[in-house]
DNA sequence: CGTGTGGTTGAAGTGCGTCAAACTGGGTGG
DNA sequence: CCACCCAGTTTGACGCACTTCAACCACACG
């Protein structure tokens, strides 16, 4: 558990409990599934993991992509309303729900750390949901870059972790309209796709601006 | 306050806390307002109310309809992220987040509830992203009808309190293609359209079936 | 009876999806 | 080392669902 911490830089900002065994996951292994029981609390130490859901037919949707530190699995119903997978190798912390509810039955201040993990959470598909409704395809893109930049790595280059599918899925896109508007991006100076994976932003605050 | 209550029926299921002063509220009147600081939360006892976005460039979202008994106002970051306005003539019961702070320091219970409607809250908004992002125009205004006939009525008769214009921007859709969508099911033989704001829902199993 | 707000409907335009094909990089085996 | 393969990605041509633009309609209110 804090050998898990020791090898990356930085570590998550402080772990939700002290409390709970570290785990590990390879890329596109389940952590859990739609549908299951939750019985199980995730804090996410490092790597990266997209949360899904899957329609009655089989058409995808992308909840959220998870960074360190981010709290996983913390769910309204018995039950689990996505999956979640790695998208690499993956360090979680697992906590048992019991312990949570034990734990904060006697820290009020638990209780409102985990209430303010749901609201942001909230606040985030809210955010998702705007978009969705009301941006275009530009739009969609640039903000994805744009909150991944912040989220993840701060920098102005970085290696996306999830493929153009996953992408995709998120922005409510294919994967051809994604790609072209990367290269559309591109050609327009705004981004340089220096790899399938890799990015580099060029001129951020352009971006911003198609954001709405 | 419990005056409110008398007249409706059924009543909200229960209110959240033993506190606050209730108030009222006319159609279009604002409750609260994107970026204001949040230092009230609201349960919405009678009436119906619409939260919504303005973006950047004045295009609107609407986040969700609330129905008697829901919570509004319960945020993440000192700010809201939402305006809220009543669509009807609407009472609430207003609590001070001070007044709610103190007695979930002392009530884990609350603590608890409070973790619970916020994850509600983020399951809703996490089924409208999904829908956003891969329904299509009749499947999202069935959705819409479904969901709105679940949660405010349970009949298959009803008056919707929010204008066209509302459900668009709850859909992210035009008020031409909803009103076109609405045409298109009656003629299915799905719904009767009975006046503008006036629904009967004829075959609600083959509507849910274009959920998806 | 005139005016205004909200709703419906038609015709034309367009952004993204679909279909189809070519490309790229990494891995494997001959 | 090269041939091959395969998953992931890119790109083009075309079609369609929804938007846009433009009327017209219905009902409430002064």
């Amino acid at each position: 558990m804090t050998l898990a911490f020791a090898k990356f830089d930085p570590p998550p900002a402080q772990t939700l409990v002290p409390a709970g065994v570290s785990i590990r996951r390879a890329p596109g292994e389940e952590i859990f599934a739609q549908g299951e029981t939750v019985d199980t609390v995730y804090q996410l130490l490092s790597g990266a993991v997209r949360t899904y859901r899957l329609l009655g037919d089989g058409r995808r949707h992308v909840c959220d992509f998870h960074v360190p530190g981010d709290v996983l699995g913390l769910e309204a119903g018995g039950e689990h309303a996505c999956s979640a997978e790695g998208m690499a190798d993956v360090i979680l912390l697992a906590i048992p729900v019991a312990t949570l509810r034990r734990l904060s039955a006697h820290d009020p201040l638990l209780g409102q750390r985990l209430l303010s993990i749901a609201s942001n959470g909230l606040q985030r598909s809210q955010n998702h949901a705007a978009m969705l409704a009301r941006l275009g395809a530009v739009e969609r893109v640039a903000a994805f870059l744009i909150d991944f930049a912040q989220r993840f790595d701060a920098d102005d280059e970085f290696d996306l972790p999830m493929t153009r599918q996953d992408i995709a899925d998120y922005l409510g896109l294919t994967i051809h309209t994604v790609s072209r508007t990367l290269s559309h991006l591109q050609d327009q100076g705004l981004i340089d796709v220096r790899a399938s994976r890799r990015v580099r932003l060029r001129r951020q605050d352009e971006l911003l601006g198609l954001c709405a």
